[in-house]
This record gives structure tokens, C-alpha cells and sequence, in this order.
DNA sequence: AATAAACTAGTAATAATTACTGTTATTATA
DNA sequence: TATAATAACAGTAATTATTACTAGTTTATT
């Protein structure tokens, strides 16, 4: 029912994210949006950032090491986390024959519904592997 | 070089966590051992669950909710959660097959190094499909 | 038993996120 | 175009999860 209204500063965050390969922390977006808007709140940020996630418009990236990240491509993708620098990068490959098998193998034998699974990789990021070499 | 000292507020985390088989939170965790130990701090809790993961008798399970919780079994397996109750499940299938196929495909064309991937599951777990339908 | 260091309880501090409140901006309509 | 209704905002306070600190207690070692 609720109507949605627009607003600069939502649009800023989005047109942010999206133009964004790396995948910024509720902060890092905080602190760009600034820029534009010196006096946005951070509690305007997160209500957007959770509004564009409900709406299709972004993807919410929690990491193994607590950060949670932002991702503006909703098209569904891999992720990857350098266990050095901690950075987000996407992996351009596509798993979905993996993934449905592993769906298909864990719904064997489980009485649950199996709706879907999320893969997430770790290791070391290109720039880490060249400088420690 | 630091030694290690036995403590009974650890062995009694320990324990707690190795007989159970859903994955309790640090919270939950408290709750129960304070039953033992009345006056335990959470802090321990906490010194001691990140003790555990570090040493490799436990592992840390961080949810796309936000959530975090604790595995006492260490053998690698996958998790599940449901959608709906926010429980997480060990599913009982191994998937070292995909897993390893997914690594190599994530490979290709990647200047960085894949050391492994975790994937995890969502949907609807047995108990909250029996109330459903 | 005496000693040294790890560990603890209790509390304070920090960080990330959410809730609240009075004001502003946006949209629908007159 | 002015008016009215309300979504969204800025600013701040509150909450939650977790970590840091400190003085006292346990544990292991001699």
C-alpha cells in the first residue's frame, strides 16, 4: 500500500553502487554520498541501502570476517574475499551447473525444501599474490 | 610460545558445544554454561569461543541474518538455514566433488589464488514445512 | 608450599546498526 | 499554482554484539 517517493539522496546511493566494481561498506558508501550531500545521515544511508536490498536493486554481501558489503550488479554472481586485505571482487564464471547439482545432492535425504545455496570463495587477491612475490 | 592452561569454564564450553547439534549463538552459549557456572562473564564466552575456532575445536558460522553461530563439528560440511525460524542444520551429503569443480572454475582466467569455497544453503527447514502445510 | 603466568569476573568501551522525533521534500489533487 | 498528506530526511539517542581493561583467582611448575 505504502507509496514510494523519490528522493536525491536515495538515487545518489544507488547511482553509487551501481557505478561501483568494488563493493563498498555502508560507511564507504556514507562517506562518498557526502560528498554530494555534506549532511545526509548515516541512518539515511542504511534505510536506503536496506530499501534498495528489499527491492531488488542491490545485494547484501555479509563476509566471513563480520564486514557486510554492497553489491549495485543484482545479477546473481560469485563472490570472492582476499583473506589478506579483505577486499570484495566478483569472479566472472558462471557456477550454475554446480550450484544446481549441489542443490539437487543436498536435497537428498533432507525433509526441508532446498531453495537455493550461495558459494562464497576465499584465498588471495591478485594485487596481495604480486606483492608477496 | 604462550602456554595454555586448562580452565573449566572452557572445557564446560567445549563440551556444550560438541553435544549439540544445532549451532548456538555466544549468547546461547552463556545462557547454558551459566547454568554450571553462575557467575561466568560473557566475555569469557567470547575469549573462549574465538579460542576454540583458532585452535581448530570449533568453527564459526556467520549468517547471511547477521547472526553468528558456533559448530563443534569440525569435520567440513556444509550448513543450511532455514528462511523462516532462522535455524541452521548440518546437511549430510558431501559435496568435496562440486566443491573442488567449482575451485577450478573459479580459477580460470582469476590472477589471484582460490584456496576454497564455503557454500551455504537456504530454504525451508523440515520442522517450519510440517507447519506450513 | 611458593611462584609465575594464564585465565576469570566484572565492568567499561567500541562499533555497527536501528529507532525516534521534529522538520523538509515530494507527490497527488484541488 | 497553491494546498494538503505523507514519505523521507537530519540529527540524535538507543540498542546490540563484541572487544578491551583491570584487579583478583586458578592452574601448572618448581
Amino acid at each position: 500500500m505504502a507509496q514510494i517517493k523519490h528522493s536525491r539522496q536515495r538515487e545518489a546511493i544507488r547511482i553509487f553502487l551501481m557505478s561501483r566494481k568494488d563493493h563498498p561498506t555502508a560507511e564507504a558508501v556514507y562517506a562518498h554520498v557526502k560528498e554530494e550531500y555534506p549532511n545526509i545521515s548515516l541512518g539515511t544511508v542504511y534505510r536506503n541501502l536496506t530499501f534498495l536490498v528489499d527491492n531488488g536493486e542491490a545485494i547484501k554481501v555479509p563476509c566471513d570476517d563480520g564486514s557486510v558489503h554492497f553489491d549495485g550488479n543484482v545479477e546473481p554472481h560469485p563472490h570472492f574475499q582476499c583473506r589478506k586485505c579483505g577486499a570484495i571482487i566478483d569472479l566472472d564464471f558462471d557456477g550454475t551447473k554446480c550450484e544446481n547439482a549441489l542443490n539437487k545432492a543436498a536435497a537428498t535425504d533432507f525433509e526441508g525444501i532446498i531453495e537455493g545455496n550461495v558459494t562464497f570463495f576465499y584465498g588471495i587477491c591478485p594485487e596481495c599474490r604480486r606483492e608477496n612475490s
